[in-house]
DNA sequence: TCATATAGTGAGTACTCACTTACTACGAAT
DNA sequence: ATTCGTAGTAAGTGAGTACTCACTATATGA
């Protein structure tokens, strides 16, 4: 990977997240990242090429995390920790997370094809897992449920200021771990 | 309101709803309303005045859902009407929420201005005025929770089939009516 | 020293898209 | 009967786009 081809993925990892993928010409990339436009076409085929190239590193990235949650023994702690993971990734790989979101409304194939991937499989797995291990009667609808307030933060938590993030995140956390399961 | 004025709402909404206001030039939107392209720009001056004419009809629509919402004094029985409204409003208006919610990464100008919109405001009002009435302690913290419970739900029951959206919806319902309250 | 591969350039190309313009058809008011 | 406004059409137009191609520069190893 050459000092270009890295200036390149930079460039159009902000460009997309500030203003979406179809809405950022090629040459646009090329003038910010201070490279001729025919190099991306080099070196990533097409501007989807492109795109994949980021979303399979920013994935990569976050498989780190999840791996870190599947460890964990106790099920109210892996709760709470996914719980958290939303502010922990939005703060650790904002950009990223930004284009993530907005991808399925974007480029709605891709996107789809993306959810097969590891990552957010895993994500619901460990949810399930959890729930399971700590008794829960209604397991397909408490994961549901789970996921739809995730999938929440993942929306709204971009929108936020930082400082203001974690205090949302622990009330969530706070409820999730109280007895008798709420 | 000509007939033709009409089909052109009409295939709007469901183009846009299906591949986003980006990704559906006009001409397509004309060849399926059978009309001619110029005949849009006649009517709604250019793509977003008929963008515009779209959302305006949809929210005017979700309105008077809210109104109902607003007339109940059970704050009990409002948070579980609220918690209903996204099912309620994706089976009755699905094509338009769907492209409502795909605004904020389409165009996100003018998503924004919607987000001023009364409809919007009255929702969350409903909310913390409703959970006030309960006597919530943590009154910021807990109408933030229920609106990422209630944006996922406008991001996710989409995907779903109908028949299966009642059963989330019901045990989320259960949960907040719930003593003590969750 | 020379052949080869790889990195990099930037002008050019084919095409798509939102929007315009010049026009016809027609019902209603004067 | 004629004027006028509104609905509607068909054929553009020009700006912007993803991508190509012929080319140069540079490093490496036989």
């Amino acid at each position: 990977m050459t000092q270009k081809q890295q200036r390149i993925l930079n460039s159009a990892l902000l460009l997309f997240a500030t203003n979406g993928y179809i809405n950022t010409p090629t040459h646009r990339i090329a003038k910010e990242a201070e490279v001729s436009e025919g190099l991306i076409f080099k070196h990533f085929q097409n501007k989807e090429g492109l795109l994949h190239a980021i979303v399979d590193f920013g994935l990569e990235q976050a498989m780190g995390e999840i791996n870190k949650i599947l460890m964990i023994n106790d099920p109210r702690k892996q709760i709470s920790e996914t719980i958290a993971m939303p502010m922990h990734l939005i703060n650790t790989q904002g950009e990223f997370w930004r284009l993530q979101i907005s991808l399925k409304y974007q480029v709605p194939e891709i996107a789809k094809k993306y959810s097969e991937h590891d990552f957010f499989k895993t994500f619901q797995s460990v949810i399930t897992k959890a729930f399971e291990k700590m008794g829960h009667q209604q397991l397909a609808s408490e994961t549901s449920m789970l996921m739809m307030l995730i999938k929440g933060l993942f929306s709204l938590l971009p929108d936020m200021e930082e400082k203001e993030r974690p205090q949302i995140t622990r009330y969530i956390q706070s409820k999730y771990l109280r007895n008798p399961i709420v």
